[in-house]
DNA sequence: ATGGCTTATGTGATAAGA
C-alpha cells in the first residue's frame, strides 16, 4: 500500500494536479490539507469517477482535511473521525480512517504565525492535544500512521537557512519538543529511515524564487508506529507537481508499505 | 526590507499562509 500526504492549498484550484498526480505516482491512500472548502463544493463525483473514494472535513475558506482512497481498499465506514476528540475546534484540522486495518490520520498542524502570539498558543495547545489523542489510537491500533502538514521542521537540516530560522515559527524549540514527543510515543519519522540526498524540503514559499534556489523546508511528514516503520520500504518527497503550472507551495511526500 | 506570492472573499482591500 502507498500511503502519501500532500497540503494542496485550495482543493479547488488544485483538483486537477491531484487527479494527475494519484494517476502518475500510483498512491492508494492520499491524506489532503488545506482544501480550503465546504464540504459540498469537495468533488467528490470527479474523484470517483477516476477511481477514488472520499471522505473530508472542509469549511469555508481556511483549513480543511481528506482522505482518498483508491476504490477496492477496504474501508471500514465506522471508523471515521473528525476533528480531535475531546478538543472543542471550529477548525477543520483532522480526519481519521481505517484502510486495510491500517489507522490513517490526515492532519493539518497549526501554522503558529510567530512564537508568543495567541496563535502560537493555539499551535501548542493543538500539539498537546493531538498527542494524547494519537497515543490513545496507538494504543487501540498497532499499525499506526499520522500523516500531515505539521508545520514543523524538526532538525536544521529540515530548513534551508537554520542560521536565518533559528527561534523562529516552524522551527522553534517549543514546537520541535512537541514533535519529540510525538516520537517519543513510539513513531518513527518515515523520511528519515532511509538514506536522503542532502536538502531535501517539501515545502518552498511562492515569493522570491524560493523553488528556484531550493530554500525550503521540511514541515510535511508521514510518522509511522513500528508495526508500520518495519514494513516501509521507502519514503521520498516528490518535487515534480512543485514545477507544475499555478502549484501548490507543497510538495506530496510518499511512503510504501510492503 | 517583516516584503517579496497565492488564495478566498467578493468586486477592492484585507487576512492568512509559513
Amino acid at each position: 500500500m502507498k500511503i502519501a500526504t500532500w497540503n494542496v492549498n485550495s482543493l479547488k484550484v488544485r483538483q486537477q494536479h491531484v487527479i494527475d498526480w494519484l494517476e502518475a505516482s500510483g498512491t492508494d491512500v492520499l491524506c489532503l490539507q488545506e482544501l480550503k472548502l465546504t464540504d459540498d463544493k469537495f468533488p467528490r463525483a470527479e474523484l470517483e469517477e477516476k477511481g477514488y473514494r472520499s471522505w473530508f472535513a472542509g469549511q469555508k475558506t481556511y483549513n480543511g482535511v481528506g482522505i482518498v482512497v483508491r476504490a477496492g481498499l477496504n474501508v471500514d465506514e465506522d471508523s471515521v473521525v473528525r476533528n480531535i476528540p475531546g478538543f472543542e475546534d471550529p477548525q477543520q484540522r483532522v480526519i481519521a480512517a481505517t484502510i486495510e486495518g491500517v489507522r490513517i490520520v490526515s492532519a493539518y498542524f497549526p501554522n503558529g504565525q510567530a512564537p508568543g502570539t495567541d496563535k502560537f498558543a493555539y499551535k501548542l495547545r493543538w500539539l498537546a492535544a493531538l498527542h494524547d489523542w494519537v497515543a490513545s489510537e496507538m494504543a487501540r491500533s498497532p499499525k499506526f500512521a499520522l500523516l500531515g502538514d505539521y508545520n514543523i521542521a524538526p532538525e536544521d537540516r529540515d530548513v534551508h537557512d537554520p542560521k536565518a530560522w533559528e527561534g523562529q515559527n516552524l522551527v522553534s524549540p517549543e514546537e520541535r519538543a512537541e514533535f519529540v514527543r510525538l516520537i517519543a510515543l513510539g513513531l518513527t519519522d518515515a523520511f528519515r529511515q532511509f538514506e536522503q540526498p542532502e536538502k531535501i524540503y517539501s515545502w518552498w514559499d511562492y515569493r522570491m524564487m524560493a523553488f528556484r534556489r531550493n530554500a525550503g523546508m521540511r514541515i510535511d511528514h508521514i510518522l509511522l508506529s513500528k508495526a508500520l516503520a518495519e514494513i516501509c520500504t521507502s519514503c521520498e518527497v516528490d518535487k515534480v507537481p512543485r514545477k507544475w503550472e499555478q502549484p501548490s507551495d507543497h510538495a506530496p511526500v510518499v511512503a510504501q508499505l510492503g
